[in-house]
RNA sequence: GCUGGUGUGGUGGAAUAGGCAGACACAAGGGACUUAAAAUCCCUCGGACUAAUAAUCCGUACCGGUUCAAGUCCGGUCACCAGCACCA
């Protein structure tokens, strides 16, 4: 019988959904697994190849999990706020919720075309005013806890999309969605104090099982520095307070630099004698995005304030103050000591305003460059410090400073409050009111879901307000604490926000009375398993965490982080070696490769196409190899015999291939799997036969890959007694994994010359005596003397001689 | 600049823990089958020297080291990718 996916893959698939065989078991005694892939954003562009990859892996340790007889949930939803959806609305004048829906029902039909094993019972739809009631019930929650909190501030504005946007969404000066120039705008804002949580967003890394590059991400963006505060005097009886990381260099600060919106400024307006020059400079600043502030390689600038000077503390001598955009208002104090001699920056700075450098560190020529090693010099010049190596100056100047009370440490983080307005319709809105009298209310949990009022227009306003401003009567309100008049919260939240918590839905999603109840938060967390790609690994990530730890102090979860494991795919990229992409014209549609080579075969090159979590490009010609392995398994039921046991000239090479399966499922490397599979059935095309039992392993060990061909053979060749996925994934006898006899390398003096069969379990001696009766071994060690002889069981002899003396 | 990673045939990629480099595929070439093509099956497939699938030598970015033995470990150099980047 030839070989029809299209009749096979529907069929099985109605037959898993009939059975509900994916779906988690509630209340079971069974060890869990929580496998999770980050929900996928619904876009109008449908699926292109590179989103089946990690729902394909995931599938495959779930499909292998559940035969091995965990529990398992692998579910999926979607993510399906945002802006590209509220953009097509805007242009084409349809509702949002109507285009997600259509989106979604697209997406849907294409991953079920895949016979991912999603519990499908479990969809979520961050969209949902059942889903976002819990997305607006932990806002209230962080509000009651003071952890959101409304500041006027300068934000990044998108021009195109007419939002704000997070630090983390700006890239180069440009919104990371649209491209479009992001400028500075001040606007009174909700912000999350995700800062409070920096240090152990940090240290609770320690329990985790990510990455390394993953883990340096998060530690990066965290940005933790350890320094000292340190007050400086002025000579207008002023104090200046700095931050740095070397205090130890402090004898060596010739001058110091404020940054051009430091407080103080104002204040010295009167005794700044050159104020029109400052004034110059500081609006020269505030026109300059922060992209082009913080660009590198720039020439430094800044004016000198003439008419006040600071007072170096350790020596106390009178140095000059500059203003500069090089020091950030936002990072630290705003100001710092500069110690030209000992910093780069500083160093072009005193180099280009000719000021003194002062050597406090031996080791470098600080005339020709800053010398910034911390390891190897020695401190002069600095009274109480000389001869001190860095580290113990340091720890020294700090105590002296603290003893005097013009210093101490500190730690400062290079993350910011998360900007958690958005001034769009598309997104949940933020359950609070504002009350004259009574300031910022928030909603009785009662009221939750607030949801989404009907509008005319999704356009945003021009003004920067939210769509939601123009809806008057859904503005207008009472304020719940006081009863008199009081208006709505017209932004919305970020997309981030319905993608923080979604993992603890999926543990109970149609529970009403909680996020989802304690027990199966209890039974299900943490997540043990999650995949995603890189480009998720700082922003969801690191605000998903922040939420859960948040959501572990209140008591809502029982573990302190949200995912015990993570891993990461690469992408896909397409047949030029370039990302897919629409303008490229490189997109590849699953539908299609679905169609003509069927699910099974898109999902075994997926897997086959090369280490996991690397780049890989999308070759059409190589999806042949993967459809013809499945055709060669396919006819092995032409060359099917009886037979209940693995045969004797097939044994080690089952056992190996069992084991090497199940090994490189759970370490990701589904290639090397799928080349063990092939391997095997080379073997047994090189016997000629196949009996039941062994078309039964070899079935149920391509199941995760190709679950539909599978299913088939088992039924067609009454392989089980049921369907593959009722039944128990093989077991390996590690004894039988090796063959009786091997062939092993016999080298002299490191150079192969020669292979020699002995049993597996052959013992030194005898192996040396094999190797040395070989005709082209002897004609290298007749004459020679034997200096060392290596024997390693199973894989190599190594004959080390040299000439007779 | 900092952090993390990568570098292996024409291509994607293998190589557990220092032990036979190139598994498994793709592409290519040759052959069988066929009126023909597709499909399928068989053979070859890192390089040099070769009549040779005899022997020998070279070969995992580059230079050096450790070792009986190095793609793998150590030191240095180069290139590329990703993230961060005037964060004091």
């Amino acid at each position: 019988m030839k070989y029809d996916h299209k009749q096979i893959e529907p069929k099985w698939q109605k037959v898993w959904e009939d059975r509900g065989v994916f779906h988690a078991e509630e209340n079971s005694d069974k060890e869990k697994f929580y496998a999770l892939i980050e929900f996928p954003y619904p876009s109008g562009q449908g699926l292109h190849v590179g989103h089946p990859r990690p729902y394909t892996a995931l599938d495959t340790v779930a499909r292998k999990r559940r035969l091995q007889g965990y529990n398992v949930l692998y579910p999926i939803g979607w993510d399906a706020f945002g802006l590209p959806t509220e953009n097509y609305a805007i242009k084409n004048h349809i509702h949002p919720e109507i285009v997600t829906k259509q989106n979604v029902a697209r997406f849907k039909s294409q991953i079920q075309s895949l016979g991912i094993s999603f519990d499908w019972s479990r969809e979520i739809n961050t969209t949902d005013p059942e889903y976002y009631k819990w997305t607006q019930w932990i806002f209230l929650q962080l509000f009651k806890h003071g952890l959101a909190y409304k500041k006027e501030m300068a934000v990044n504005w998108c021009t195109s999309c007419k939002c704000v946007l997070a630090n983390e969404e700006v890239v180069n000066g440009t919104c990371e969605r649209c491209g479009s120039e992001v400028v500075r705008k001040v606007k009174s804002q909700w912000m999350l104090k995700i800062t409070e949580y920096a240090d152990r967003l940090i240290e609770d890394l320690d329990l985790v099982d990510y990455p390394e590059r993953v883990k340096a991400q998060q530690k990066n963006w965290i940005g933790k520095s350890t320094g000292a505060e340190v007050d400086f005097t002025t000579t207008t009886g002023d104090k200046l307070t700095i931050y740095t990381t070397r205090p130890d260099t402090l004898y060596g600060a010739t001058y110091m630099v404020i940054s051009p919106e430091h407080p103080m400024i104002e204040k010295w307006a009167g005794i700044i004698e050159n104020m029109d020059e400052v004034k110059d400079y500081q609006a020269q600043a505030a026109r300059k995005s922060d992209f082009e502030r913080t660009e590198v390689a720039k020439d430094k600038t800044g004016v000198r304030l003439v008419g006040v000077e600071a007072v170096n503390p350790v020596n106390g001598k009178n140095i000059p103050i500059f203003i500069s955009d090089y020091v950030l208002v936002s990072y630290g104090t705003g100001a710092i000591m500069a110690v030209p001699a000992h910093d780069t920056r500083d160093w072009e700075f005193a180099k280009k305003f000719d000021l003194p450098i002062i050597e406090v560190v031996k080791g470098g020529d600080v005339e020709k460059e800053a010398f910034t090693d911390c390891a190897t010099g020695i401190m002069v010049n600095s009274g109480i410090l000389d001869g001190l190596s860095v580290e113990e100056a340091k720890k020294k100047i700090v105590e002296f400073l603290t003893e005097k009370g013009i210093g101490h440490e500190k730690v400062n983080f290079k993350l910011r409050d998360w900007v958690f307005s958005r001034q769009r319709y598309w997104g949940e809105p933020i359950p609070i009111v504002y009350c004259e009298k009574c300031g910022y209310v928030p909603l009785d949990e009662s009221e939750l879901p607030l949801k989404l009022p009907e509008v005319e227009s999704y356009e945003p306003t021009d003004n920067g307000e939210s769509p939601l401003a123009n809806i008057t009567d859904w503005v207008e309100t009472t304020c719940p604490h006081c009863g008199g008049k009081a208006h709505r919260e017209t932004d919305t939240m970020p997309q981030w926000a319905g993608s923080s918590w979604y993992f603890l839905r999926y543990m109970d999603p149609h529970n009403d009375k909680a996020l989802a109840s304690k027990e199966a938060i209890e039974y299900w967390s943490p997540v043990d398993w999650y995949n995603g790609g890189m480009e998720h690994t700082t922003l969801h990530l690191l605000y998903s965490r922040f939420w859960h730890k948040f959501l572990y102090d209140i008591g809502v979860v029982t573990t302190k982080e949200p995912y015990a494991k993570r891993t990461s795919h690469g992408m896909i990229l397409g047949e030029d070696g370039g990302k897919m992409s629409k303008s490229r014209g490189n997109v590849v549609n699953p539908d299609e490769v679905v169609d003509e080579y069927g699910a099974d075969t898109m999902r075994m090159y997926e897997m086959f196409i090369g280490d996991f979590e690397k780049a890989a490009p999308w070759k059409t010609s190589s999806i042949k190899g993967c459809r013809r392995f499945i055709e060669r398994y396919w006819n092995l039921q032409n060359i099917l015999i009886d037979g209940d046991e693995i045969r004797p000239e097939l044994e080690s090479a089952f056992h190996r291939t069992i084991k090497k399966v199940g090994d490189d499922i759970e370490n990701l490397k589904f290639n090397t799997a799928i080349a063990a599979l092939m391997a095997l059935i080379n073997d047994i095309a090189a016997v000629g036969s196949i009996n039941k039992k062994e078309l039964s392993i070899f079935s149920i060990l391509l199941n995760p890959f190709a679950p539909h061909v599978t299913e088939e053979m088992n039924q067609q060749c009454a392989l089980g007694s049921d369907i593959i996925a009722a039944q128990k994934w093989p077991e390996y006898d590690e004894s039988k994994c090796v063959e009786a006899t091997v062939e092993i390398a016999v080298q002299v003096n490191g150079k192969i010359k020669a292979k020699i069969n002995v049993p597996a379990e052959c013992d030194e001696e005898t192996a040396l005596n094999t190797a040395k009766a070989d005709e082209s071994v002897s004609k290298f060690i007749d004459g020679m003397s034997i200096v060392k002889e290596i024997y390693v069981k199973g894989k190599l002899i190594n004959i080390v001689v040299k000439p007779m003396k």
